[in-house]
Order: structure tokens, then C-alpha cells, then sequence
RNA sequence: GCUCCGUUGGUGUAGUCCGGCCAAUCAUUUCGGCCUUUCGAGCCGAUGACCUGGGUUCAAAUCCCAGACGGAGCACCA
């Protein structure tokens, strides 16, 4: 009816002011995207970005941001984006192998192909190669300054005594941190930016640095001479040609930084974007891989895809599709406060994409056991989805006993309807078929209840967020497919794990 | 301590650059109503916000100043 008038009122405007309709329609086309537009997206040839995660585990809800919105902007500016994996860090942020491609399977989820993979491992030689260009231009030097030395000249606003080196020191120098001949510690190199610059977090920041823990890539096991992801990052995003880097606010000296590199190299820096921190509502378990790992590594949680966790393994394996994340994610846009995004918005999302193929079934959660009498039907046979009569009819066995939540019981001569079956009143211990029609619910006496047969169902295990819920479901649940999602009448949805012997496996997607 | 940045309903967001059409958009949440053999969907409706104080102006969410609150960086982490 709605879309009908709408109708009619465009048809209207068009026949008595066609020039304004295009005007309005072609606002309506601009509208379409959530997120702001691009800086100067107009003044490049190709909007090109990259997504540049630290493989140190698999991926939390958070981190859905990064492809959700750069993938995003691809689309919208017809653009192009690489995954760069910055993994320079072999100790304190050391990379997990497995974690390349569970972060690759995580974008995929999240409904995105990158354009290209790369890895920084892969690219030491590329990093060496700029710092000796960066140090013949004199804009690097050699320094043996301990941390906490250097950090006290630099809150000084003082230069350490390296800083003045000739070059032909600086590259023999540097030549032996690359060749290995330095302990971790020992010497760094370190970009000559202005040394009393009034932000004490830009003076001479280290461009490289001796790790002796081998990189656990064996293509990479040999270096012991890494660069830090100021200088790593701002050569590589050069090196691809990004015009575009969207990423968070903990890196927001960051450009300042890397602006001296580019400078002395004389291009030209990015369009930067900074968004602030994610925070989800509904978890008890703080977003961050590290305390997530601590947390399966201590047995609190079964895995990254415990329901409990804010993985994106986890609300996979709960059947919430990638596009009700990303969706969502958009929906944050792209300021630079920090943002609390409901998990509520994520399942409306989701609710709305699974609602009309989840199939409905019944499912009783601490089932208290009732008898019938009053000689009911011997099956029940409600629809598969109310909305969709053509999928069919379930066939619920009735037998001589059901299954009902227990704060379902009705009260003593009470009426209550048992769902796809009929009216029933509990007398005597036992819900008598009254056979009345369903005009006593539409009059607002009797509740509908979900039930299941109390001979034939199946055993059913449901995971949520709050741990595990026991319970049986009708028998067609034996006979569905793991991955199907499924609606369990009065309880929510849920997507079907797995049949084990014993019972069946259910992860609660929401309500 | 030094340096940046931010503050629109419960949550997120639009609007802020270029002041008026903003008694402020959209979504979600919450609460009602209708419908429905549903916790779902649909339809209708309601509640609910410009951090504070000054200033400029005919006019301020929007510009200026001060303050409060919040965040980030000052790592040989990313």
C-alpha cells in the first residue's frame, strides 16, 4: 500500500515537474552510500587502499571494520585493495602461521576479495634498500642510545651524540645490523626528523631494530634486522600506490611520522582516515585477541569459536552471516570517537537476511513431561514457515505424553493451546483435548505454547552466550543439514552444528 | 607532564567545512496498538539528543574563546 502511493506520487511529480523528479532522484543516488566520502577521492585515478593486519591470531568482531569499510569504498569508487600482513615483528607481536589464512577466510566471510596479498616477511630486502637510500639522503642515522637514554635527550628536546655521524659510519653500521652483527638492543637506526619538534612523540623515531628471535616464516627466519611499522608501512603504501589509508586512531601520529620519510624521499603522502576503538555491548570477554587467548589457553573458552567469544568465528558458527557484520560496521561510519557498536544492531541485520529461510521447529528447554487425554489428533502438522505455505508441513508424532517449558505449565484448569496441535486444559495433572477452535486464542484466554512429543524428539544441545542450554526438539530436527539455520518457535534462532550420537549440536544466533 | 583528537536521544549515525529550509535525519533499542496458532515478520504510533559557560550575529548543532568530560600518542608493539 505504502510502495503503491509512493508509486503514484512519483508518477505525479513526473507528469507535472519531470525536471524536478530528476533532481530528486539523482540526490536519492548520492544517498545510497552510509559511509562519507573519500578525501580528494575525485583527484586520483584509482582509489587504491590497503587493509593491514598483524597476523597474531584470528580476527575479532573489531577488526571487521578494517574490510568492511575499505571494501566499501571499493565498490563505491570502483577502487582497489591489498591485504598487507605487517608482520615485522617476530617477538612481542609475534605472527601466528595459521593466522594468514584465517584472516584471509574472515574477509571472504565478511563478503570481500582483496586485490592482492602481501606480506612484509616477504619484503625485508625492499625495507634495507630504502634505508640506504634514506641514509645516503642523510636523513638516518646509526644510534647505541638505550632506550631509556635516548628517551630522556628526547624529552629534552636534546640530540644523542649519533645523530652527527658521518654517513660512510651510518651505512657500515647499518650494513652490520642488516649482516646480524648486532644482540637485540644493541643498536637501532633511526630517522632524523626534527629533534625538538614540539610533539615529543615525532623526534627521531627508529626505523629498524635487532630482534633476535627468528620470524617464524621460514622464508624470513634469517633476519634479525626488522623495521618498525612506521618506516615499514609508510615505504610499502608508497611502493602500492595507495592514495587512501583508512585505519585507527592509535596510529594517528603515525602520518606525522612518516611524512619526514616521504619527504626526504620526496613523495607524496596519503589521504589519511582515522576511526576510533569498536567496543561491543553483550560480551563479557574484552575484545583483544591477547586476552581472548589467554582465556582459551587457560580452558575458560572451548576456542575462538566458543559462543562466548567476540570472534567472527564465533558468530559464524552461531549462523550470522557476514553481511549482517558489515552492515553493521558501515553503519559506525568513520569518526574519530570511540563508537559502542550493539551486538542488537548486527542481529537485526541478521534477522533480516535468515528470517524467511529458517525453517521453524520446535524446541522445549528443561522439558517438563505432561500427559494428554481427551483422545487428541495423532500428529500435529504445522507449517515449515508461516510465510511460505509451499515448503509444506512438519509431522509431529503426538503420542501419550509432551514435553513443555516449565514456566509454560499452565495452572490448574487452565486452557492453553499446544501450538500446530490444539487446546488442551490441565486437569488432574494431564492436558485434557478440549477440541476447541482457535477462536479461544484469538479471544485472548489461551496462551500458544511450543512442545515436543515426549517419546519421539530429539536431544538437543544449544549453545549461547550464556552458556549451554539442554532441551529436545521435534524429530524433524534429525534430519536437517549441519549449516541450516533454523527458527526455534518462542526461543530464537539457531544454526544446526552438527548430529553426535547422543544429543544434537545448536549454536543460539539471537533472538 | 608534553602533543594531538573528539563530545548530536540508551546505542550508532546524518547535519558542522560554506550559520538560516534543523523545535534536528536514518537505523537500532525500549514501550504501546493492530495483525499473526510465534520469541519472528509486517503495519501504525510513542518516548528520547545538539557537553557546559561566555562571545559574534537579525539568526548558532554549525563560527570564536574558556572550561568540563572522554580518547590517543610520547615503545628497539602493531
Amino acid at each position: 500500500m505504502n510502495a503503491l502511493s509512493h508509486e503514484e506520487r512519483r508518477d505525479r511529480i513526473a507528469e507535472l515537474a519531470p525536471d524536478e523528479l530528476a533532481e530528486i532522484e539523482a540526490e536519492d543516488e548520492e544517498d545510497e552510500w552510509d559511509l562519507p566520502a573519500l578525501p580528494n577521492a575525485e583527484d586520483v585515478e584509482e582509489v587504491r587502499m590497503r587493509c593491514a593486519p598483524n597476523p597474531n591470531g584470528p580476527w575479532h568482531v573489531g577488526h571487521a571494520r578494517m574490510p568492511a569499510v575499505i571494501g566499501t569504498y571499493r565498490e563505491r569508487y570502483d577502487g582497489w585493495f591489498c591485504v598487507r600482513f605487517d608482520d615485522t615483528d617476530p617477538e612481542t607481536k609475534r605472527p601466528d602461521l595459521e593466522a594468514y589464512d584465517d584472516i584471509l577466510d574472515d574477509i571472504e566471510y565478511l563478503g570481500f576479495e582483496p586485490d592482492a596479498v602481501y606480506r612484509a616477511s616477504d619484503r625485508v630486502e625492499t625495507y634495507y634498500e630504502h634505508a640506504r637510500e634514506l641514509i645516503e639522503l642523510g636523513g638516518a642515522y646509526t644510534c647505541s642510545c638505550s632506550g631509556e637514554t635516548f628517551s630522556e635527550l628526547k624529552n629534552d628536546g636534546e640530540a644523542c651524540p649519533h645523530r652527527e655521524k658521518d654517513v660512510a659510519t651510518v651505512q657500515e653500521e647499518f650494513e652490520a645490523m642488516v649482516e646480524g652483527e648486532y644482540d637485540s638492543g644493541e643498536m637501532v637506526l633511526r630517522v632524523k626528523t626534527d629533534i625538538d619538534h614540539k610533539n615529543p612523540a615525532l623526534r627521531d623515531f627508529v626505523a629498524f631494530r635487532m630482534i633476535d628471535t627468528p620470524h617464524p616464516r621460514d622464508v624470513a627466519s634469517e633476519y634479525r634486522c626488522w623495521p618498525m611499522l612506521d618506516f615499514q608501512s609508510g615505504i610499502d603504501d608508497h611502493l602500492v600506490g595507495v592514495t587512501h589509508i583508512i585505519r585507527g586512531i592509535d596510529l594517528q601520529d603515525s602520518a606525522k611520522k612518516q611524512r619526514f620519510v616521504y619527504d626526504y624521499f620526496d613523495w607524496e603522502y596519503p589521504e589519511v582516515v582515522h576511526w576510533g576503538h569498536v567496543q561491543l555491548d553483550a560480551y563479557d570477554v574484552p575484545m583483544s585477541t591477547s586476552s581472548i587467548k589467554e582465556l582459551i589457553d587457560a580452558g575458560d573458552l572451548d576456542g575462538w569459536d566458543d559462543p562466548r567469544a567476540p570472534t567472527l568465528a564465533s558468530l559464524r558458527r552461531r549462523g550470522i552471516r557476514g553481511d549482517a557484520i558489515t552492515d553493521a560496521m558501515i553503519g559506525l561510519g568513520t569518526s574519530t570517537s570511540n563508537v559502542d557498536l550493539a551486538m542488537s544492531s548486527i542481529y537485526a541485520n541478521n534477522r533480516e537476511l535468515i528470517d524467511d529461510e529458517s525453517d521453524r521447529y520446535f524446541f522445549v528447554r528443561d522439558g517438563t513431561e505432561i500427559p494428554l487425554g481427551g483422545s487428541p489428533p495423532a500428529e500435529a502438522n504445522p507449517p515449515l514457515h508461516p510465510d511460505h505455505e509451499e515448503r509444506g508441513d512438519r509431522a509431529i508424532p503426538i503420542g501419550d505424553a509432551v514435553l513443555v517449558e516449565p514456566a509454560d505449565v499452565p495452572d490448574r484448569e487452565e486452557r492453553v493451546w499446544l501450538k500446530g496441535l490444539g487446546c488442551f486444559q490441565y486437569t488432574r495433572d494431564t492436558l485434557q483435548y478440549t477440541g476447541e477452535s482457535i477462536d479461544v486464542v484469538r479471544e485472548g484466554d489461551v496462551d500458544v505454547i511450543h512442545w515436543v512429543p515426549a517419546d519421539e524428539n530429539v536431544p538437543l544441545r544449544l549453545r549461547t552466550m550464556e552458556g549451554d542450554v539442554l532441551g529436545h526438539a521435534e524429530p524433524g530436527v534429525a534430519a536437517l543439514d549441519s549449516d541450516d539455520t533454523v527458527q526455534f518457535v518462542r526461543v530464537g534462532f539457531a544454526r544446526i552444528d552438527r548430529h553426535e550420537d547422543e544429543e544434537t549440536v545448536a549454536y543460539f544466533t539471537h533472538p
